[in-house]
Order: C-alpha cells, then structure tokens, then sequence
DNA sequence: CTTGTTCGGGAGCGATCGCTCCCTATCTCG
DNA sequence: CGAGATAGGGAGCGATCGCTCCCGAACAAG
C-alpha cells in the first residue's frame, strides 16, 4: 500500500557509519548525516528516528559487519599465529587511505559509559573481541602450536587491550611500522621469536 | 596598572581538563567551560582566546601534570618492574570514583589527525611516554632484572600500545580486575612469572 | 481509477552554539 | 588623587543545532 522509500536501507546506514567514525557522535550534525546518506531532514528521521538512534544502528551495523570479517580472517585453514597476526594487522590497515579508527573505541573514548544503549554495544563489542582472541590462544594450544603453558585469560586481555591501543594509536596517524612492531612482539612473546 | 584577574589560572586551566576529559572536545560548548571556570564569556575569551586555544592549553598542562606524575611515580628506588607495574596502574586509576580516560587518548580518538596543533600535542604526548618505558626497560637490563635478551624497542612500542587500550577500556567502563590482568600478562612476559 | 499510505522536499520551529560588544568596577602607577 | 588599563558582568549577535510540520508526488491495494 506505501510508496516505498527511494533509497537503499544499507547503504544509507554505511555513510551514516563513515561520518560518525570520521567526525564522532558530537562532531557530527544531522545535516552532515542527511547528506552523507542523500536524505532530506523529513525522511532520515521518519526511517530512523533521532541522531541518538541513528547512531545506535550505526554501532550495530559496523559490529556485524566488524564481526563478519574477523570470522573470514581468523577461521583461515593456516596457522594460528598467522591468522591472529592477519586479524591484529587488519585492524589498522582496513581503510587504505584514511585512519578513521574502529567506531567502537572511538565511541568508548568519546561518550565513555555515560549512556546506557552506547555502552552496552561498546561491552558486548569489546567483550566479543576478547573471546575471539580467547578461542584462536586455545586452538593454538589444542593444535600444538604453543608448546609452553600459556595463561590464556591474561593473555586474551592483554591481546585485546592491544587491538584497542593500535586502533587509538592508528587514528593519531601513527606510523604502522611502529604499530606491527607492537603487534609482532606481542606475536613473538606467544610463539616465541 | 592594570586591574588584576579575580580567578586562579591554574585552577581555571584544571577545571576546563576536567570538563574536556568527561565530555570531549565537541562534546563541551563554552558555557559549560565559563561555569565549570567560574568565567563569564567576557573573561573566558580575553583570557584564553577562543574555544580551540583553551583546548590546546588543557592539553599542555593536562600533559605537563601527567609527566610529572609520571616521573615520580617511576623515579622510585624499588625494581623496575614494581615501578613500571605502579605507573601502568596508576593510569587506570587515577581518579578514584569516576573513569574519565585520558585527555590524550580520548582526544586522540575523538579528532583524530585533522587538527595540526592537536595532533602534534598527542604525538609529544604518545612519543614521550614510549620513551619513558623504554628507558625503564633499558634501567631493567642494566640493572640485571631482565636476563634474557629484550627487545627494548619492539616492547616499548608493545606497552605503550597496552597503556593506551588500558585507558580506552577504563573510560568504557571495564572492570579493573580485567585491565591488570593484562598488564601482569605483560610484566610476566618480560620478567617471567 | 479511486483510495490510502508513505514518500521526498523544503521551510522553519525554539534552543543552543561560539563569540563580541558595552558598561561599570577595580586595580596599579605616576 | 587622577589617569590609564584591564577586570567582571550581562545582553545579545548571526549561525547552526536537533527536530517537526506541511506539502504535493508516487506507489500498492481494491
């Protein structure tokens, strides 16, 4: 019976994603957003409320997606070391040209835990994050990679704690030599040099 | 000759960190700043110029207290690692009730690399603090705490990377138990356990 | 085709933004 | 004390903020 909207859902979502990554929740007006997405103020907030929620789509929109490429680069046929290195690596090499940073940690150091809804996704993004870590250590050791005892608690935190100062460090226009050098000292205190 | 300020500078300059470290730079309008300053616009404006220079001189003297506190705390006469285990600590809990990250890091993540004077104050800022932990891991070999061989600079670049997601982390609001679990993880690694 | 519903477009709401001006008060110095 | 200069206070500037309303247009269902 409605006419349907003239623009594609996800797409508009992914340029709403951009902007926020680029210029943060404060940074960003909903004038840069409607036009970011080609939207006119009338129909970004009839299909997506307010910029408050808006933003909360964005947050999980760029975590699905987040997620669906950690998937691809850590369940890889080849070592674990590798594919943890490719993943840690990813983090701070995802965006050719520009160092937007990861949404999540920006929006962790900007909006810290004062709102509820944007602290739950940043938790349950970072959380997600460390058990990732948690089951490539395990698999490491289940398939003999890791010959030492390894405290893979510790470790999964420590490995976690990284990929968010890499990311920080990554969006301060950091050099990526000196961010690899982290990442493979890391690698190597694991696996051995 | 001239009339003199009836307000405290440094006190002043402490107030504005204060209200840019909780809410970010976007985040904060200059009447928040003239009544958190105890300033009224007038005053606010002659005596820090605009919004973005009294950010710049937040971020100046925030990072003069932080060096500050940074050199007492791993001048001290005790090991090297308790000293480097005291200071990465005291950056997740400097502030007793509330978790305000850091002024440079949460900046770092908030503007990125697009404003010039920004920038360069978080890289002198970053820069600094891989030398200090550089230094300390030098002091560490010298002394004989570390036996085996280090890669001081790999592992500089590995801790400082750790310090910056500690205080991402502390800002999101993650339990501390978990954030010094990770660093025992790497103090372990480098002393051993 | 008619009807019903949502669409895209644009004007514009009240509030707040960064910032400036003007006025008087208060201080230092000759 | 008089002169000079900057202080604090407050009104308010134009611009932009998040957001709403109204409009004719476009499409699905009967």
């Amino acid at each position: 019976m409605p006419r349907p909207r003239q623009f594609d859902d996800h797409d508009a979502v992914r340029k709403a994603i951009e902007v926020f990554r680029r210029q943060g929740y404060h940074g960003t007006s909903t004038r840069d957003l409607g036009a970011a997405m080609g939207l006119n103020p009338s129909s970004l907030y009839r299909a997506y409320g307010d910029k408050h929620a808006l933003f909360l789509r964005a947050l999980d929109s760029y975590q699905t997606v987040q997620d669906e490429a950690t998937g691809e680069i850590t369940s890889s046929s080849d070592s674990v070391r590798s594919a943890l290195r490719r993943w840690l690596v990813h983090m701070i090499t995802e965006e050719q040209d520009h160092a937007w940073g990861c949404l999540m940690v920006n929006t962790a150091a900007e909006l810290g835990a004062e709102d509820s809804p944007t602290r739950e996704r940043v938790h349950a993004a970072f959380d997600g994050n460390v058990t990732v870590i948690a089951d490539l250590l395990e698999k490491a050791v289940a398939e003999g990679e890791i010959t030492r005892e390894i405290d893979v608690h510790g470790w999964s935190e420590l490995l976690f704690t990284t990929v968010a100062g890499l990311r920080v460090r990554d969006r301060a226009g950091q050099p990526l030599e000196r961010l690899t050098a982290a990442v493979d000292t890391a690698l190597d205190a694991i696996w051995g040099r």
